[in-house]
DNA sequence: GGGCAGGTCTAAG
DNA sequence: CTTAGACCTGCC
């Protein structure tokens, strides 16, 4: 994986005999609401306020409309190519059922998302589908953002800062459709606007401590949380206990298995078991577009 | 049409 | 400390 070969235009950026990618599997494992199919082997979107799309053939990836520059100081991170992702899938082998989970979910890798951006996301995935989480954040973006890109009629939009959302008021995200979330989203804009929440520092807290820092947002709990470390912060020890997972782990493991069992890379297992076992459900093969691929 | 969706809050024991 | 219910909305 180091040693993928780095090849760029003035706009675009190839990366070849790239390992341990897969995009569909980056885009599709649930971490990430922004990013949608515009063409064959090709997903576009917003991150960062930036409107980038990325395709995949094979072992070779190009990212358009991103510089060298950009690639260097923000892209490269985002899709965490400088972890081994090798080396920790290897780290699974104690665990059979893990080994198959990480050798089937190998080209998953955790993004590096915006934590306000995902703080937000994961507030409004609680209790919902995935369709109208993306539709939310979608029409948040559409309504409060900036635009950052327009291409055949079609509008992209940055996600709105914490301090638009504070100002626009907890009235009219209700109107957004967002329902009960509404508080929360507003309780967070206010919060991390104010400074009462320094989403920069929990770069330098350990998982614990930003877990518990976290949760004082209203509608924040331990899922959400570990949610935001992981896909924001890549904290991988986070280990996002959802409805999946611990049907997983009632299935697969002994009583009482934590998340310490899965040791410092706990969370990037989640993915791979979360992955794995809704894939295994046909949960990501109900799309019209995905059948056809 | 009713149940359900990648949780969290709140009110009770 | 643990455990039910309620919660907005839209799509299967």
């Amino acid at each position: 994986m180091s040693d993928y070969i780095i090849k760029h235009t003035e706009s675009s950026v190839i990366l070849e005999n790239i390992t341990e990618f897969s995009l569909s599997q980056i885009f599709n494992c649930g971490q990430c609401f922004r990013f949608n199919p515009v063409g064959e082997h090709t997903y576009g979107g917003v991150a960062f306020s930036k409107y980038i799309e990325v395709s995949q053939h094979e072992n070779a990836v190009i990212l358009n409309h991103v510089t060298i520059d950009e690639f260097c100081t923000l892209w490269c991170d985002y899709f965490d190519l400088k972890t081994e992702y090798a080396e920790i899938i290897k780290s699974f082998s104690y665990d059979t059922y893990l080994t198959s989970a990480s050798e089937f979910s190998s080209g998953l890798r955790i993004l590096r998302q915006e934590p306000w951006e995902t703080l937000c996301s994961f507030i409004i995935s609680q209790n919902n589908n995935i369709p109208r989480i993306k539709g939310i954040i979608e029409t948040l973006s559409k309504t409060y953002g900036e635009k950052v890109y327009e291409k055949d009629g079609k509008e992209y939009f940055s996600f709105p800062s914490a301090k638009t959302l504070a100002g626009v008021g907890e009235e009219a995200i209700f109107r957004l459709r967002t329902g009960f979330r509404a508080k929360y989203i507003f309780d967070a804009a206010n919060k991390v606007s104010s400074g009462e929440i320094d989403l920069t520092q929990i770069f330098s807290m350990n998982t614990n401590d930003a877990m518990q820092y976290l949760q004082k947002i209203c509608g924040v709990g331990p899922k959400v949380a570990s949610c935001v470390l992981l896909f924001a912060y890549h904290k991988y020890d986070a280990f996002p206990m959802d409805v999946w997972v611990k049907k997983i782990l009632s299935a697969h493991y002994p009583k009482g298995t934590t998340a310490e069992y899965f040791g410092p890379f706990a969370g990037i297992a989640q993915q791979c078991l979360f992955y794995y076992e809704r894939c295994s459900c046909g949960v990501f093969l109900n799309t019209k577009k995905e059948v056809t691929l």
